[in-house]
RNA sequence: GCCGGGGUGGCCGAGCGGUCUAAGGCGGCGGGCUGCAGACCCGUUAUUUCCCGGGUUCGAAUCCCGGCCCCGGCUCCA
């Protein structure tokens, strides 16, 4: 609400609870929605690192006109019928989604259809209370002149707002700024009854209602895509206020930027909207998930494949760090060496400008470069020097490698299966035996074909290291 | 019109009053390692500089004022 950055204090002392606005399921996910998703996980990652208990909210409003539009187009007059199709099909694929780059589950899920009574309740509270009033065709409409600071979280002025351009004053609202809490209903549309009229919710009052009934109000954190901060989460805020007397609904409210296309915002009429799976055809969804991070949150993304290539090399570079300390540790000492408290020290401090980057408004850029260092120091300097460091030291590096990682949200994919991993080191080796008696030929064979396979090799001057290309597909 | 967010190297992107002779990545260049190769390693790549013009300060990319330009919001929007 300041509008600034604050420091994160949750209301209780272990426990952080936070809402997300989700997708209105109609149309395919595409990559700013996946952004926004992908940030906040990274967030909860890394309250939880930090050890807080997490609890997450993430809606579907899974009944809306745009919901509507979308059946009327696809199924014609059966879009009465068969409208449930519109929605189920997308909350899937935003699962489906989510498991690709890797989002975490939240706690809970709520639908805005199963919660129809719980809202109708909050309508009737809103009425009784002189917020909400009954327009001549039973929409029942939210009075926003009731609420003191209305326009203070998105630092709008109503006053100006009603001149605004966009504003298409619908019969029976009092103010063109009022908003629907339930509309009536029209011919082919489903609907619910109620004492005012059948027909079905309006946008903003889902999120209050759902929000309250999972994590109590207020919570810690309410989030989603920047362009929700007005009208939705402005309306939000006034529901709140009116329901609960309050006008904070969360603590905090974090906004990530938008995704743009060279520039532009992606939208429907400039058709340069890029849905996930278009990208993910293409490329794994961790190194989207990288590439994500590598923006900082409150900043727009500028969308580009040649972005995305970037990242995915960097990804690269990261596992081949972790399979290089994966053979590393075979040649290490059992016993404390050399270089052991000297790694360890180093290790440590890149984890620790990690935390500290992440703890500074989520700084993702930074704490990417951080982990690009530690991979720097495996491949740049441990790699050649097994006689001088243990394999505790060794292991740890990884451990702090993927943990680090996994707080973004990558590097999940580390482990190799034993086997696997046994048999490209006898290949390895005995490529090794091939080179020293010159046999070069053989030797180039099998690093061909295993690049074919995706199994980069490297030769050292101490060892053949290779790695597993995770971003082949 | 009103309200936000921005303008940093060839590109992406950190930095938010001194440690900036501007992180990190990509790309370029040079080299190393190697039998060769590399999605390996090292070095180098902004140096009258951080959109322009003023100002504050011992000191500014970083703060203030004034411009210019770009993007977004103003009931479809993550």
């Amino acid at each position: 609400m300041s509008k600034r950055i604050e420091r994160f204090e949750p209301l209780s002392e272990r426990e952080v609870r936070g809402y997300v606005c989700g997708p209105t399921p109609y149309d395919s996910m595409h990559v700013g929605h996946a952004r926004t998703y992908s940030f906040f996980d990274t967030f909860v990652r890394f309250l939880r690192y930090v050890g807080y208990r997490v609890k997450l909210v993430i809606n579907f409003t899974d009944i809306d006109d745009k919901i509507i539009n979308r059946a009327r187009e696809e199924f014609g007059n059966d879009a009465y019928l068969r409208w449930r199709e519109i929605p189920e099909r997308y909350i899937r694929e935003f699962f489906e989604i989510c498991e690709k780059l890797n989002i975490g589950r939240a706690d809970h899920y709520p639908k805005v259809t199963e919660h129809i009574d719980d809202m109708i309740n909050a309508i009737r509270e809103l009425v009784n209370k002189g917020y909400a009033y009954v327009a001549p065709d039973g929409s029942v409409y939210f009075e926003i002149s009731k609420v003191p600071d209305y326009g203070k979280l998105s630092g709008q002025d109503i006053s100006k707002l009603v001149a605004g351009a966009r504003v298409e004053p619908e019969p029976g609202k009092k103010n063109p700024l009022d908003f629907a809490l339930w509309k009536s209903w029209k011919p082919g549309e489903p609907w619910w009854s109620t004492p005012w009229c059948p027909g079905r919710p309006g946008w903003h009052l889902e999120c209050v209602v759902m929000a309250s009934k999972y994590l109590g109000v207020p919570f810690d954190f309410h989030g989603g895509g920047l362009d929700l901060v007005f009208p939705h989460h402005e309306n939000e805020l006034a529901i709140s206020y009116a329901l609960y007397g309050k006008y904070e609904l969360a603590r905090y409210w974090i906004h990530v930027g938008l995704v743009t296309i060279r520039g532009e915002k992606m939208s429907k009429s400039l058709k340069n909207i890029i849905p996930v799976f278009e990208v993910l055809n293409k490329y794994e969804g961790e190194s989207l998930r990288l590439y994500y991070s590598m923006t900082h949150y409150r900043k727009p993304l500028d969308f580009s494949y040649e972005g995305l290539s970037d990242a995915e090399q960097l990804l690269r570079t990261l596992y081949a760090a972790c399979d290089f300390l994966k053979q590393l540790y075979k040649e290490a000492r059992d016993e404390e060496a050399q270089e052991d408290s000297k790694v360890i020290e180093d290790v440590k401090k890149v984890e620790e400008a990690f935390l500290t980057a992440l703890a500074d408004d989520m700084d993702t850029p930074r704490a990417v470069s951080e982990l690009i260092g530690l991979a720097r120091i495996v491949t740049s300097r441990l790699i050649y020097m097994p006689e001088k460091i243990s394999k505790e030291t060794v292991l740890y590096t990884l451990q702090v490698l993927k943990s680090l990682g996994n707080i973004l949200g990558i590097l999940f994919k580390v482990d190799i299966d034993k086997i696997l991993f046994d048999f490209i080191e006898l290949l390895i080796d005995v490529r090794q035996r091939l080179r020293r008696q010159k046999m070069f030929e053989l030797a180039d064979y099998i690093r061909d074909e295993l690049a074919k396979r995706g199994i980069i090799v490297t030769d050292t001057r101490v060892r053949t290291y290779w790695t597993l290309d995770r971003s082949r597909r």
